[in-house]
DNA sequence: AAGTGGTCTAGACCACATC
DNA sequence: ATGTGGTCTAGACCACTTG
């Protein structure tokens, strides 16, 4: 498992030392670990190899350092862990299982107040909505309703989205600044049932999706997933 | 909003300059980014310097660089975006809401062997079933189904889980090597329903959550919620 | 006064890519 | 041969905290 014949570098040696000392639970939280003059002597290496060690084990979350104190072992940061989101169509190729796009509509419309607001623009701003299908191995897996502002986003109506799917246009096409994530659990309307090819007392699981660039809301989406089909799953590990 | 006074490290200052171009759009994805001969000429700064700054952009996911060839503005890694999950009293008091729990069962258990392989342990050891109804200003939020191996956290049973969660004891106790967490949505059953007062025709958000700790399961959760009134949400901002 | 972390320099050697 | 990134050294100055 450690046979490195290539010479670990000198920083990650430390680095490594120090993890498993942690790991181990022989630092605990709170514990001083050794100042970089100390790790100079231990390891016969210059000061600016042990500081790179300590300031990366600090940027990773293990270390805490306060100047003229010490360096410690951080406190667990255990009250959130991520949980990625991954582009639909990526995920089922990483299955191995065969892709698939429906397009049911793509066409210019008028937004009303609410979705103006939630966007954040004029109501007299046209939008292109989109309503797909994505399948795997030629069943419903998602149903994704999307609204794009194609003054920030160009060209999005004239997109072949049974060839590459609306979210990676989008983030081809934009810088892509910042997104947001709500997921939630609902039961779904009629229409959305049947598209999905639900059966009756089957929950939903939807995420709904806003992203902006350049400091506007570049596209909002709702993706609606059955629930006895999808689920999204996440391992987290430090290091 | 940028009038530092203190003197911004020069590192800092070569890491927003070359930010402010990505951010910009002025330097595209897979473009060539200076050398840091370069950036020690334009900067009048020692490599030392310029290497810092270009390796953390790199660590931060901005740049990719290839020994012998260049740094290069990153492809978008819109393919995975985080959602944080948050132990719930946590987060029903950063909203400023009051938090209470009811706890429902606390208790030894023998377990089965679908259980024993979940949390890969033989079905003879005896594990702490507990099972509690977290509560935001009193309504009902999220019932906790816990399964915990005292062989790996003691003390478990002998908490009193209305003071403080499962999730903050076991953090505290264990140094939580891994975490799995999965989303679902479901029906309830009619004793969850019930639980946790939820009408007909109400979806259920289920967190099902397992923690390592020194290469072992230490606990299992399943984390049930009224699809009306929880919701997952994340905000991903790069940098 | 002594120790700590935070930053920075001006060199250096190496493996690797490209021309 | 030249340029690139990857690493490392042996100093240095600073602001800060502690005794």
């Amino acid at each position: 498992m450690k046979t490195e014949l290539k010479a670990e570098p000198l920083y990650l040696k430390i680095k490594n030392h120090i993890l498993g000392r942690i790991d181990s639970g022989e630092w605990m939280t709170t514990m001083r670990v050794p100042s970089e003059n100390q790790l100079v002597k231990e390891f016969s290496v210059s000061r600016m190899t042990t500081n790179r060690a300590l300031r990366e084990l600090t940027d990773e979350g293990y270390l805490v350092r306060v100047a003229g104190v010490g360096t410690f072992v951080a406190e667990l940061k255990a009250q959130s862990n991520p949980l990625e989101i991954h582009n639909i169509a990526d995920e089922i190729r990483s299955r191995h299982h065969v892709y698939s796009a429906e397009v049911l509509k793509c066409e210019a419309i008028k937004v009303n107040d609410k979705i103006a607001a939630y966007m954040n623009i004029d109501t007299d701003v046209t939008l292109v909505h989109s309503l797909i299908i994505h399948k795997e191995q030629g069943i419903p897996i998602q149903l994704e309703d999307r609204l794009v502002n194609e003054d920030v986003v160009s060209g999005y109506g004239d997109q072949d989205f049974t060839k590459k799917t609306p979210y990676e246009y989008l983030i081809k096409q934009a810088p892509l600044q910042k997104v947001e994530h709500v997921v939630k659990a609902i039961m779904p309307t009629g229409s959305t049932k049947s598209l999905l090819d639900m059966s009756d007392q089957e929950a939903c699981l939807l995420i709904e999706r806003r992203t902006w660039t350049k400091g506007r809301v570049a596209s909002t989406a709702k993706l609606y997933h059955p629930g006895s089909r999808y689920e999204l799953s996440g391992l987290f590990k430090p290091e």
